[in-house]
DNA sequence: TTGCTCCTCACGTCACGTGAGGTGGC
DNA sequence: TTGCTCCTCACGTCACGTGAGGTGGC
């Protein structure tokens, strides 16, 4: 017969936790002195007490290792099975966001590196609810030129919306439909947030109205800065998605979250924009 | 400007965690109202917010990502460079662990998948601290024998102790030192703890006194039942020890934890006896 | 006035470690 | 008597979620 002491360097679990496992029941010491509070365990007591270990150790939690020792010794097949597969799915999960978490790091430090400064860009993966919009899509003859080509773009709709009797919201939403680099010939879409239960009072609208569909996985960062520096951001956060093996599922949007681009024909100075990119995991090479 | 609530949707952050992080400090609104202590924060902070996020997703503690972002915003590179790199260590860790945790409950449901019940052992991990024992080592014949061999061996030691003036203490330790299964010529110690600073007060001693190593990781099992069923503990502990991947590194021991085995030439119905195997992680097959 | 949002305070989570303050047995 | 062990009670960890109970602005 052990004190717990003694008993507590046999199976060597702390003090601590043998009085913890008395206390939820797990583990009853043979025998307690009533007047001292003394715990007395046996040694047969030990292979219960390895079995708490051994199944806490799969990462049960005391609560399950209860539930499974409670019928006297005798474990339940079905039970166990249950909680053992559940928990390989749950060791699975786990490992498979340490692994996006290590590559998220390792990323981070490359870029240190390479770039000998941390980024000044932080990028966030988040979900994104739909929204609806009205707007016009077009193309852009050339890169150099996207920038009118956009002002003029949210001039119209707004001239339309307000012809038309529909109050814009915000943010504005610029969407790249065309997803690879290119110098000419640039799918563009211009949108501004309407509420979603809007209609045209009065005429055609010459916008269309149409729902921005949600996105599970995207990709995010804030800039805030001047619209003829936004290839950086950009660039950060594609180096970003393929450093974490990652790919583009969709046009990536830009948000004017400081309110409308240009007012009056002036452009903002330093906007704060928020980029959006839907990304899906890449599929290992085999 | 925008109310907590606002600002907790545009950053997807809980309103708990944006009062949290005000509170840590991690994150002031840009303005509070002393009246009605009212948040308010500026589009400007969520390029903050989402750097924290950011963090924190690397699984940095609120507490690190304060002292990164302590000075302005700044990130100091250095400091940066040397959390992440102590972050990838903690997560290779982590993910080392976790599949160690996988391979257990893996080789535990396959078990259960064989057996159609749950393994009535269990084996947990320790680390053993050496001891001094007085042993006697020698070989016997053939298999059937183990029993008698072992007996009259301890006989001896016990005699002997007396002998020269030595007492025993527990328990008794039975070394396997022939790893392999074979049928003849086992390589057998019988060894009994004793004083570490005992030394024989007359005659000779016809017994060796050494000090068993510790083990790191030794793989133990405790069992309670007649020693001629101690094959079936064996074979368990031998499977768990090949399915997670490891091999054994050095003698079987067994540890009679119910006191002497043999007591006037009797065995003991069902003592309790504790198997430690040294392991060590198998090599990968290149 | 009714919802809606905001506020503070505080408890619960989970498996522990680490005291403080006191007692029993050799 | 002095160490050593044991006891109970309770706080701290860490990043949150979830109330209770109350207030301000449209």
């Amino acid at each position: 017969v052990f004190k717990i002491g003694d008993f507590s360097r046999l199976g060597q679990v702390s003090v601590r936790m043998l009085r913890h496992y008395d206390q939820l029941g797990l583990l009853k010491p043979g025998h307690t002195d009533p007047w001292t509070g003394y715990r007395y365990y046996t040694i047969e007591q030990l292979a219960r007490l390895n079995r708490i270990v051994a199944m806490n150790g799969l990462g049960l939690t005391l609560q399950q290792v209860g539930d499974l020792l409670a019928r006297d010794d005798q474990l339940s097949v079905a039970r166990l099975r249950g909680m053992l597969t559940l928990r390989r799915a749950e060791i699975e999960q786990e490992l498979v966001e340490k692994q996006l978490q290590l590559a998220a790091v390792e990323a981070r430090l490359r870029q240190i590196e390479q770039e000998g400064k941390p980024s000044p860009y932080e990028v966030v993966i988040k979900t994104v609810e739909p929204v609806t919009v009205a707007s016009l899509r077009a193309t852009a003859a050339t890169i150099g030129e996207v920038g009118f080509f956009c002002e003029r773009l949210y001039g119209s709709l707004y001239e339309s919306l307000a012809r038309v009797g529909i109050t814009p919201q915000e943010p504005e939403i610029t969407l790249y439909h065309t997803q690879e680099y290119r110098e000419t010939d640039l799918d563009m879409e211009t949108a501004v947030v309407i509420p979603a239960d809007a209609r045209p009072l009065r005429g055609e609208p010459d916008f269309t109205i149409n729902r921005l569909p949600s996105i599970d996985t995207a990709a995010t960062l804030v800039y805030q800065g001047p619209f003829h520096t936004l290839q950086f951001p950009i660039l950060a956060l594609l180096n970003w998605v393929a450093d974490c093996g990652r790919i583009p599922d969709g046009p990536l949007r830009e948000l004017h979250l400081s309110g409308r681009a240009h007012v009056d024909g002036v452009e903002q100075e330093a906007p704060v924009i928020e980029l959006q990119l839907p990304v899906r995991m890449a599929e290992e090479a085999a």
